[in-house]
DNA sequence: ACACGAACTAGACACTGACAAGATTGCCGC
DNA sequence: GCGGCAATCTTGTCAGTGTCTAGTTCGTGT
């Protein structure tokens, strides 16, 4: 059975990196397994042990980068004058738009969670998330307040319980955070 | 190997069950193994098979059990003249002491979701936190505000995300969430 | 040009979920 | 009281999985 495939893939991590996320978004994290992962790419079975170590090595891989992915975009709205519920939005956006990565990251009985890379990208995010709040009044409350309320949104949206027909989730989430929190919306300098 | 343990278990399918809760609440939903628990409970590795069919089935039972004990503990509140924010409260004191429960209920992918006896306590439970709401001058956004908050509240607290020293979840949940809906408590009459 | 290490393959092992077929037991009608 | 019946549980088996070890192929720096 020889093939005319090279015996390098050339980017197998990335490859595998992606189809996993392809069949978390579509059957949720419980339904990878490294052997189909390794059929999908083209690859012998135990192809991607060799850049993950093990399959909580893969979704480790995974949370990193949904950390990583999600302070840039948190940072980064915060940087072009975002608002306390801009970044709130960008939290639901990410949430919905990356599905398959958000829903690793807070699974941490799936990865290996006291990864470095994983712990940096977290407290990252953290950071960016706390700065936003530290306008308010009381802002240990605004901050618990404003992440669990992003969090559950996207969190209930991704799972189909709030599902409204013809809704935009973004926008929804956006328009309920702004009747929570009571502010108006400061035009970007 | 012939014990003196009876042929008949008496009440695997509860024994069986519990098991499943212990490990779930330590390993999470995915650290569980029908044989594992088969072995814990001391029966053979096909016991618990005849009782929930599949290892989805077993998740499906534990669904459907959380979303009626969410479902009970929802309608009792209101019944003894709760409050919206009382709602809440049980909300999250229900997935903090149900923690395990709660992990496997908004995670349609691991069990049969369209099981009748699941959907039947779902609406159950989404009903009573309806009607909660519907009080409120906009209910629907009401009810989205509120629930993504518990939820999300809830669910950060199970994975650690908002871990206080010394901080009582439910108080403080209850704290945030009558400083978000400006609601005085309401004495029950 | 060549050795060295990284990338990948191949084989094996213990374990898992699921299925089939048989053993044991409580229980209900007679 | 007793015979059979259905529910409960056991034993055996099969394909598939994660992980380990040892071997093969290839790119790259010197």
């Amino acid at each position: 059975m020889t093939t005319d495939r090279p015996y390098h893939h050339g980017d197998l991590r990335r490859a595998v990196l992606d189809a996993a996320l392809d069949v978390i978004a579509e059957h949720g994290p419980a339904g990878i397994g490294l052997r189909d992962l390794a059929r999908r790419v083209g690859v012998s079975h135990a192809g991607p042990v060799h850049h993950f170590k093990d399959k909580a090595g893969l979704l480790t891989a995974i949370a990193a980068e949904g950390f990583t992915l999600l302070a840039d975009r948190l940072e980064e709205t915060k940087a072009s004058g975002g608002d306390f519920v801009d970044l709130g939005t960008t939290y639901v956006r990410f949430a919905i738009e990356h599905r398959a990565h958000f829903e690793v990251m807070f699974r941490p009985d799936l990865y290996h969670a006291d990864d470095p890379t994983v712990t940096a990208a977290n407290t990252r995010a953290g950071d960016a998330l706390r700065h936003g709040a530290s306008g308010h009044p009381d802002p240990e409350t605004a901050l618990v307040a404003a992440w669990s309320f992003v969090h559950g949104f996207a969190t209930l949206w991704n799972t189909g319980a709030l599902d409204r027909p013809g809704v935009e989730p973004v926008e929804l989430a956006g328009s309920v955070a702004r009747s929570l929190f009571r502010t108006t919306r400061q035009a970007p300098t």
